[in-house]
DNA sequence: TATTGTTATACTCTATAACTATA
DNA sequence: TATAGTTATAGAGTATAACAATA
């Protein structure tokens, strides 16, 4: 297509910082939410995957909310300090620990879920269900895992 | 199935933490890709930017790129330390400091518009040109601003 | 040797408050 | 006093590599 030259579009059109720039602001938001139930964001979604998927090795957790194993070792740390998670020797893997939520864990979760809900009527309050529901569509279509195809060149 | 309570919904249906997600990849992609030319994606959109609305002082150019003052002074002195950027004083009110692409500055540009651009190819692999239309038009309708309505509460 | 989890470290981003120099 | 910019500091997120225990 004819379209201007592909150099030098304007920064806003630019998905990518569009998506950095949100993304950061989402995270200070939830953040904020998140106060006065003492959790980070990455504590909050933990938590929320906890009560999804009960007991889960670390391994398996790691995937599913997508930080790495020091970073997992960090949150769990910290959960586990306030007791809102407890981590168990697998007896069939002496390896493994699995992680499950504590009675403590399950009911913080209500306030997380509540606190999340607040920022995304505040963050999509000029978008309509449908759009909503498309953007959610679009965001897990992103392309996030490791680069595979398009690009690979070097 | 009959859907559990709307309490807890999946971890993963939350926008607040899909937009965190991805926006931290979206950073991480960045990043990388910009490491051929020395800068962090901050430094680059800062001179995408510069090169839009040419000289500008920073109150203008800290809400242009969404970052707070102490943000952007750390950001102008590593690209002034580079020499892409200056930053001279507003004659009419000497507390201000004019910001204004170099020369060299400008070159580095292409460089970053191509990384920016391959980012995205990446990023946005699997959906249609109109796709990415939509999910650029959703972004931007964001509220991004400071709170005004719902949960103004407290 | 490979895997699970841990520790240590460092860099980026974000947020806040105190400070300066000008107005 | 108010504003533009600066400095300092601390917390959160991210990335990496080295390590211990177990398989």
């Amino acid at each position: 297509m004819t379209v201007e030259e592909t150099r030098c579009r304007r920064a806003m059109d630019r998905i990518g910082l569009l998506l950095a720039r949100h993304g950061g602001i989402s995270n200070a938001r939830l953040r904020q939410a998140l106060e006065a139930t003492g959790l980070t964001t990455r504590q909050g979604m933990t938590l929320m995957h906890l009560a999804e998927t009960g007991p889960i090795g670390q391994q398996a957790l790691m995937e599913a909310i997508g930080v790495d194993a020091s970073a997992l070792v960090a949150i769990l740390n910290d959960l586990e300090r306030d007791n809102l998670v407890e981590r168990r020797r697998d007896p069939a893997d002496r390896r493994r620990h699995i992680v499950l939520l504590t009675e403590a864990g399950t009911e913080v979760l209500t306030g997380v879920d509540t606190a999340m809900t607040a920022v995304e009527r505040e963050l999509l309050a000029h978008l309509t269900p449908a759009e909503v529901a498309t953007l959610h569509d679009l965001l897990t279509r992103i392309n996030t895992s490791a680069h595979d195809e398009a690009c690979a060149g070097s």
